[in-house]
DNA sequence: GGATCTCATGTTTTT
DNA sequence: CATGAGATCC
């Protein structure tokens, strides 16, 4: 059966699996998504499964995407009927199908993201006269997302403090104003779902037998409405197949909550267990350098993970002075791997923060080399691309308050603030959306209004043209729409000012005009809906032979044959905010983790001796998760050493060269009331590490590269325990090289 | 109503 | 340092 050839023991009991309960623990490079996407296939195939009676859910549209390709190439076409997505969007379908269903909402619910959420809760604090000073609003937006991420709904929310109280009013206030806009947020696909299911049992019932099969990705990932929306559906039948690996669980602080793994078996207590422990990704030496990383989290099954890649290269660990040494080794390293014959596409460079990425990009931009960031700003959350769909929706539906709010002066049309507010109070005294209200204001000129005639002529002038493209957007396709609208609003001019910011907007509304026309055949609300729930247009261009910038939280699920992760230097990562907290810690070294496991070949890990934050150039101390990796697996010398040297006498690493001297006027703020770092002196003194302090390397001596052949050094600086070379290669060029990793032979 | 200044803030981000 | 939100000024 071609189904299970090229399947291991392990991966084929998972595949074949019974019926019943099934729970898949795979290691990194295990084989999930192969064992997923073949699970379906069998079933299908073998057992006979109507794809109609099956549910397969990811986390991303990319992993749904992906899922979908591989079972349609290995049946020779697409499943069909097979609801197969991300939880949101398997959600939006059942909650649009039965919406006759919910009390509050109609079947063209919009759905907010989370910068609409922001507006609510701003709106919603606004509302309720609440000082905002006293606490961050997104804070209270947080409370509100755990608590649907719970399934506490507004009225079960029960205050303890001050800040829950606060947050149980917001939340209130948030949900009507919500209502109100006939929209849902992320987490309310999730929760009213959920809510539905528990209130309505026949069609609970209906879906409980329709879906024999459920299969689900990323199972650590999932968060307790997830969990319940699972084992909800899959009462009846009981085949639940959940796929995950709890050492790879990094979004805690979404919500995420691995230890659904052990509630998954203690609910199902026939449940069967099968481990993926054969890694097909990574050589041996890396596998048991992220093995004995993860080893020192506690709380954990250890999985046995094992490679017939034996051997291969050593970690490497890079020490630079300071961020932008630290960019340039990357980069000379990705030149000399290049001139071995490993292409630079092959490498990702991995960091825990995207502020990280700015230094990398300068070096690489300084080297005219290309690289491709992942992240960054989202195409759909960048404000010109929000202002223009904000027009599709106050089109498609006039009660969003929001996205009228957003539009109404954008681009500026001389309604103002007192405009705005006597405007808004008219609205509410009608109990009318504003959306609604300046169409009603220009459907009928003989409506009473409060409005002067400048200020009543301004909304109408726009209520004309809003009228206008909600009667066009019913004749004619979303791409048209929108050039009608771009027209109207003459959005190039008021975008494109001449400045290369400008142009980049308006090429922006150019690719979201590329997305809109592609969308032909689908109407507003379709195409509004794979807005909301996409995360971005497809990050493709995988063709380009160029680096990988990207954070270890964005690496999950990749692979690449070299792997360079920067910046290990404790309050990167493990990152500050995470120091004070046991859990928290051990998240970071799932993060390491994630990152090591995604490399095939080779692994650099990198730290910086200063780094510069926030302006100030400060003193660091090598990641503690560095000296978790045996030395026998690692080039590049003991960081245990240097971890306690950089703490007992951090000042020693001060170079004079590189830092200038503190004057008054360049000290910064005093840091707020922060703990003292904790740097107790060790108890017992360790032995100092031989820092060089003379260079091997002098200007003029004739050295032999592997590579580049005969050159002269021009000059050598010392980087610590390293030191680098600059050397002339006649024919070549200067190249920079780090001596301990160049092999550099002396000759004469 | 719009431009300009000041001050606080500073992880990660599947949908 | 760099960015964004709110206040203030024109």
């Amino acid at each position: 059966m071609e189904i299970l050839s090229d399947l291991n023991p392990a991966q084929r009991t998972a595949v074949t699996a019974p019926d019943g309960p099934i729970l898949v623990l795979a290691g990194p490079g295990s084989g999930k998504t192969r064992v997923l996407t073949q699970r379906i296939a069998y079933l299908i195939r073998e057992a006979g499964i109507e794809p109609w009676h099956m549910m397969a859910v990811t986390f991303t549209n990319k992993a749904a995407r992906e899922m979908a390709s591989r079972v349609s190439l290995i049946l020779g076409g697409n499943p069909q009927g097979i609801t197969l997505g991300t939880f949101h969007a398997t959600c939006v379908r059942l909650l649009r199908r039965e919406s006759s269903s919910l009390s509050k909402y109609d079947s063209n619910f919009l759905i907010f993201d989370t910068d609409d959420q922001r507006r609510v809760v701003a709106k919603a604090i606004a509302d309720l006269n609440i000082d905002t000073s006293r606490f961050q609003p997104v804070r209270i937006l947080n409370n509100i997302s755990k608590a649907k991420n719970e399934i506490v709904t507004a009225d079960r929310y029960s205050a303890y403090n001050y800040i829950s109280e606060v947050t149980r009013r917001v939340y209130q206030r948030y949900q009507e104003i919500l209502i109100a806009n006939n929209a849902m947020d992320f987490d309310d696909l999730l929760m009213n779902t959920v809510l539905l299911l528990d209130e309505q049992p026949t069609i609970l019932e209906r879906y409980q037998r329709r879906y024999e099969h459920i299969l689900v990705d990323e199972f650590q990932d999932t968060n307790t409405v997830q969990y319940e929306l699972l084992t909800r559906l899959a009462a009846f039948h009981g085949n639940i197949f959940v796929v995950g690996d709890a050492d790879q669980s990094i979004y805690r602080w979404r919500g995420a909550d691995f230890r659904n793994i052990k509630r998954f078996q203690d609910h199902f207590t026939n449940s069967q267990l099968i481990l993926l422990e054969q890694n097909y990704r990574s050589t041996q030496n890396i596998l048991d350098a992220a093995k004995a990383v993860i080893r020192q989290n506690h709380d954990r099954v250890d999985k046995e993970l094992f490679t017939d890649r034996t051997g291969g290269e050593l970690v490497k660990i890079i020490e630079a002075y300071n961020e932008s040494d630290e960019a340039n080794a990357v980069l000379d390293i990705i030149t000399a791997l290049e001139n071995q014959g490993i292409s630079p596409g092959s490498c990702a460079i991995m960091y825990r923060t995207n502020a990280q990425s700015r230094v990398l990009e300068d070096a690489f931009i300084r080297a005219d080399k290309d690289y491709r960031l992942v992240g960054a700003t989202r195409f759909y959350s960048r404000r010109e691309i929000k202002d223009l769909i904000s027009y599709l929706r106050v089109v498609y539906s006039s009660t969003d308050s929001v996205s009228f709010a957003r539009i109404i002066n954008t681009p500026t049309r001389g309604i103002g603030r007192k405009t705005l507010d006597l405007f808004y109070a008219w609205a509410d005294q009608h109990h009318w959306q504003p959306g609604e209200a300046i169409l009603a204001l220009v459907a009928d000129s003989d409506l009473q209004h409060p409005f002067s005639a400048r200020a009543y002529s301004a909304l109408t002038h726009f209520g004309k043209k809003l009228s206008a493209w909600v009667e066009l957007s019913k004749q004619i396709t979303v791409g048209d729409l929108l050039d009608s609208i771009l027209a109207a609003i003459d959005f190039r001019t008021y975008l494109d000012d001449g400045t290369e910011v400008g142009q980049d907007r308006w090429a922006n509304i150019m690719q979201l005009r590329g997305v809109a026309v592609e969308y032909e055949e689908h109407d507003l609300g379709q195409f509004l809906e794979q807005v909301a729930l996409v995360s971005d247009v497809d990050n493709l261009e995988d063709s380009a032979d160029v680096p990988t910038l990207l954070t270890l939280h964005s690496a999950k699920g990749l692979e690449f044959p070299v792997v360079f992760i920067i910046g290990l230097v404790d309050g990167t990562l493990p990152h500050n905010r995470s120091l004070s907290d046991g859990e928290e810690i051990a998240e970071e070294r799932r993060l390491f983790y994630v990152g090591l496991t995604r490399a095939k070949e080779r692994v650099y890990l990198s730290y910086t001796f200063r780094r510069t934050s926030y302006g100030e150039s400060e003193v660091t101390v090598p990641s503690r998760f560095l000296s978790d990796i045996p030395l026998d697996l690692v080039a590049g010398g003991d960081v245990r050493h240097r971890r306690q040297q950089t703490v007992t006498k951090a000042s020693s690493w001060d170079w004079p060269a590189s830092s200038s001297p503190r004057t008054p006027e360049t000290r910064s703020r005093p840091r707020k009331q922060l703990p003292e770092p904790n740097l107790r002196t060790p108890r017992t003194e360790r032995p100092r590490t031989p820092i060089l302090t003379e260079a091997k390397y002098k200007s003029g001596q004739n050295v032999h590269h592997s590579k580049f052949g005969d050159g002269t050094v021009i000059e050598s600086k010392l980087t610590g325990s390293d030191e680098e070379v600059s050397v002339a290669f006649p024919g070549i060029g200067v190249k920079k090289l780090v001596a301990s990793m160049a092999k550099l032979e002396m000759k004469d």
